[in-house]
DNA sequence: TCTAAATAAGTGTATATACACATAATATTA
DNA sequence: TAATATTATGTGTATATACACTTATTTAGA
């Protein structure tokens, strides 16, 4: 017994294949732009490392908030990092806390890819065109107000 | 050295970072959503299942394309959801295609969760508001011209 | 002060993703 | 027809994601 046609229609508009197709389409492109850097860097890495950028001695809940990632995920997304030495952690008074900070290497490579990353964002962006504002702020709307 | 300020603020508008994040939110709001359901499926093997009951004797490239997901990827996913007895494969006269349909299981998994995954449509809906359609012509826009 | 609660982080496991490369089958062409 | 090109798919490897559970440290309360 097949699932009914309206039900099928309705799922051919789910907004959460729609979204992770767009984001598996973005980060492609920017992951081709880093790419050609010559770095061995993709899109998530450059965010991540961004954030730890702008907070001295944050520590994992703390930047996993700011990244809205798992904070499971950060731990694994940093062993990367860590391996590439360009993110080095440190345990503070507070035997509990992991502090994360950029390696001087992890600056210069953000400051290397920076803009190979420009290039991909401007191609996004003009595809989104007039709509870009709008879109960002829909953005913004959902990674607030969806917990 | 530092990457300068006007740099770092400009990578702190990543879209990429954003569309990933609210994939990231999006899913895990779907997925709970399922999860109520009993099944032990998720948001992304939905989307699957709903575009192979479109097709009839689809192959991979053919699903793939559809959902414009890269091959290798849909060939993974394709493993867990034979595994859970979803989807079946059989190879035609041309021995190079390998034809995937849904089971008579996959069907009816898919007609089980079709109201929980409602719900999370709704939810996500809701945040979105009048901004739905433009938003939703945006995420298309992206999926169709980004390549 | 000793014990229980709270807090921070790590690990086990499973799935998702994609690039580079390998394999198998069919089609084309010399 | 034998060699080569094309087409379809699979595999190796690495990273991303998240839930359930565990461990370690500190704090609070009896």
């Amino acid at each position: 017994m097949d699932i009914e046609i309206k039900k099928r229609l309705e799922l051919t508009n789910c907004l959460c294949a729609s979204m992770r197709q767009s984001s598996r389409n973005i980060s492609q492109i920017y992951n081709k732009h880093l790419k050609a850097s010559g770095e061995k860097i993709n899109a998530n890495q450059v965010s991540i490392l961004v954030t730890i950028s702008q907070v001295d001695d944050g520590s994992i809940n703390n930047i996993s908030n700011l990244l809205k990632m798992e904070r499971t995920t950060l731990t694994r997304n940093l062993n990367v990092l860590k391996k590439a030495g360009w993110v080095k952690s440190n345990t503070g008074s507070d035997g509990r806390f992991t502090y994360i900070n950029l390696t001087a290497k992890g600056n210069k490579v953000l400051s290397k890819v920076f803009p190979h990353w420009s290039k991909a964002q401007e191609q996004v962006k003009k595809i989104l065109g007039e709509e870009l504002d709008s879109f960002q702020k829909n953005l913004k709307n959902i990674n607030t107000n969806l917990i």
